[in-house]
DNA sequence: AGACATGATTTCTG
DNA sequence: CAGAAATCATGTCT
C-alpha cells in the first residue's frame, strides 16, 4: 500500500493537464480502453520511481525492459516537450547572439595584417605598407622587409599551428560531448534541440579561447609592426651622396637655406628620401650651423670651392662643346674662371685656420675675385650665396624663409635644378 | 666605453 | 602650419 502514494503523486505531476499525453498514449495504445492505459502508465512509473532501489543487474534489465516498453516513446516525448517548455524557453531567447564585434575586429585585423587568410604576399603587402609610411625606401631597407617578413610569417605560422590544434580540440571535444548526449537521449529527455544548445554554449567557450590567441597573435604583430615603423629606432645615415647634395644645396643657399618645396621634393627624389625627411635636415642643418659657424666653416669653403669649380668645368665644357677646336673668348673666360676657382681653392685649404677665424675672408676674396673675372653672373651669384653674413644678429638668416626666393633665376650651380653635381 | 655625429621627434612660437 | 629649439635615440669613430 506504500506505493500507491507515490504512483498517485506521479500521475498528477507528470500528466495532469498535459495536453500531448493522450495523443502520444493514444498512438501507443490504439484499441485499449481508458483503465487499460492508466494501468500501463501506473506500471511505468512505478517501474521508474523504484529502479534506483534496484541492485545494478536489476536494474539493468529494468531499464531495458522500459526501453523496450510500448510506452516509452510516448512518455520520452512528453519528458523532452516539457523540459523544452520549462528549460529550453527561458533561455533559449537570450542565446541568439550576434557574432563578437571585439573578435571580428580582431579578424580583420589578422587579414589585414596578412596573418590570416591567404598566405601569398600578405605580410609583404604590410611591409611595404609599413616602409611607404616610414619612408625610406631604399635599398638599405630590402633587408629590414625580409626581416619583417620573415618574422610576420613566423607569427603567421605559430597562429595557423594553434588555430589548428584549438579546432581540433574544439572539434573534439563537441563531438565527444555529442556523443555522450546522444548516449544520454536514452536514458533521459534530452531534445536535439538541447544537444545543438550544448554545442553552441561549448563553442562559445572555446571562442574565449580563440579570442585569446587572436588577440595575442594581434599583439605580435603590432609590437613587430612598431618595431619596424620606429624610425628612431631603426634610424640610419643618409648615404655619402645624398649627404653631399643636401650640403651643396645648403651651402650654395646659405643666404637663404629654406628649400621650396618643389626643391625639397627634387632633393628628395635625388637622395632617395622623402621630403619630410629633407625639411628635417635642412631643419637640424640651420639650426646646428647656426650654433656653430666655426666648426661648419671648413665644410662651408669646401663645398664653396667645389661647386665653383664644378660649375667653371661644366661651363667651360659646355663652350668647348659650342665651338671645340677654335676657343673663343668665353672658353677663354672661362679657362680663366677655372684657374682663378682653383687658385681660390688652393688657398682656402692653405688659409684655413685663417679662414676659421675670419669666416668672412674667402667670401669676399671669392666675390672680389671673380667679379675681376668679368662676367658668369650665375657663378657670381652662386658665390654670393656661401657668405654667413646670412645670418642675421638676432641669430635668424637675414631673408625671411621665403621658398620661393631659393627658386629665383638667380640660382647657384649647386642648387638642384642645375644638376652639376656628382 | 665614451664622445661625438646625426636623423627623428617633440614642444613651442609667430 | 612651417620653422626654431630642445631633446631623444641611434650610428660611428676613437
Amino acid at each position: 500500500m506504500d506505493e500507491q502514494p507515490r504512483l498517485m503523486h506521479s500521475h498528477g505531476v507528470g500528466m495532469a493537464g498535459h495536453p500531448g499525453l493522450a495523443q502520444h498514449m493514444q498512438d501507443g495504445t490504439a484499441g485499449t480502453d481508458g483503465e487499460g492505459r492508466k494501468q500501463d502508465i501506473g506500471d511505468i512509473l512505478q517501474q521508474i520511481m523504484t529502479i534506483t532501489d534496484q541492485s545494478l543487474d536489476e536494474a539493468q534489465a529494468r531499464k531495458h525492459a522500459l526501453n523496450c516498453h510500448r510506452m516509452k516513446p510516448a512518455l520520452f516525448n512528453v519528458l523532452c516537450e516539457i523540459k523544452e517548455k520549462t528549460v529550453l524557453s527561458i533561455r533559449g531567447a537570450q542565446e541568439e547572439e550576434p557574432p563578437d564585434p571585439q573578435l571580428m575586429r580582431l579578424d580583420n585585423m589578422l587579414l589585414a595584417e596578412g596573418v590570416a587568410g591567404p598566405e601569398k604576399g600578405g605580410g609583404s603587402a604590410a611591409a611595404a605598407a609599413a616602409a611607404a609610411a616610414t619612408g625610406g625606401i631604399g635599398a638599405d631597407n630590402s633587408a629590414e622587409h625580409s626581416d619583417y617578413r620573415a618574422k610576420l610569417s613566423q607569427i603567421r605560422q605559430i597562429y595557423h599551428t594553434e588555430l589548428e590544434k584549438y579546432e581540433q580540440a574544439c572539434n573534439e571535444f563537441t563531438t565527444h560531448v555529442m556523443n555522450l548526449l546522444r548516449e544520454q537521449s536514452r536514458t533521459r529527455p534530452i531534445s536535439p534541440k538541447e544537444i545543438e544548445r550544448m554545442v553552441s554554449i561549448i563553442h562559445r567557450k572555446f571562442s574565449s579561447i580563440q579570442m585569446q590567441l587572436k588577440q595575442s597573435t594581434c599583439e605580435a604583430v603590432m609590437i613587430l609592426r612598431s618595431r619596424f615603423l620606429d624610425a628612431r629606432r631603426k634610424r640610419r645615415n643618409f648615404n655619402k651622396q645624398a649627404t653631399e647634395i643636401l650640403n651643396e644645396y645648403f651651402y650654395s643657399h646659405l643666404s637663404n637655406p629654406y628649400p621650396s618645396e618643389e626643391a625639397k621634393e627634387e632633393l628628395a627624389k635625388k637622395c632617395s628620401i622623402t621630403v619630410s625627411q629633407v625639411s628635417n635636415w635642412f631643419g637640424n642643418k640651420r639650426i646646428r650651423y647656426k650654433k656653430n659657424i666655426g666648426k661648419f666653416q671648413e665644410e662651408a669653403n669646401m663645398y664653396a670651392a667645389r661647386t665653383a669649380v664644378s660649375a667653371t668645368s661644366v661651363s667651360a665644357h659646355g663652350s668647348q662643346a659650342n665651338s671645340p677646336s677654335t676657343p673663343n673668348s668665353a672658353a677663354a673666360k672661362s679657362f680663366r674662371f677655372t684657374v682663378c676657382n682653383l687658385f681660390l681653392f688652393m688657398s682656402f685649404c692653405l688659409t684655413r685656420p685663417f679662414v676659421c677665424v675670419s669666416p668672412l675672408f674667402q667670401v669676399d676674396t671669392l666675390r672680389h675675385v671673380i667679379s675681376q673675372t668679368g662676367g658668369y653672373s650665375d657663378s657670381l651669384a652662386a658665390s654670393q650665396m656661401y657668405s654667413p653674413q646670412g645670418i642675421n644678429t638676432n641669430g635668424g638668416w637675414q631673408d625671411a624663409p621665403t621658398p620661393s626666393s631659393v627658386t629665383s633665376p638667380t640660382e647657384g650651380p649647386g642648387s638642384v635644378h642645375s644638376d652639376t653635381s656628382n
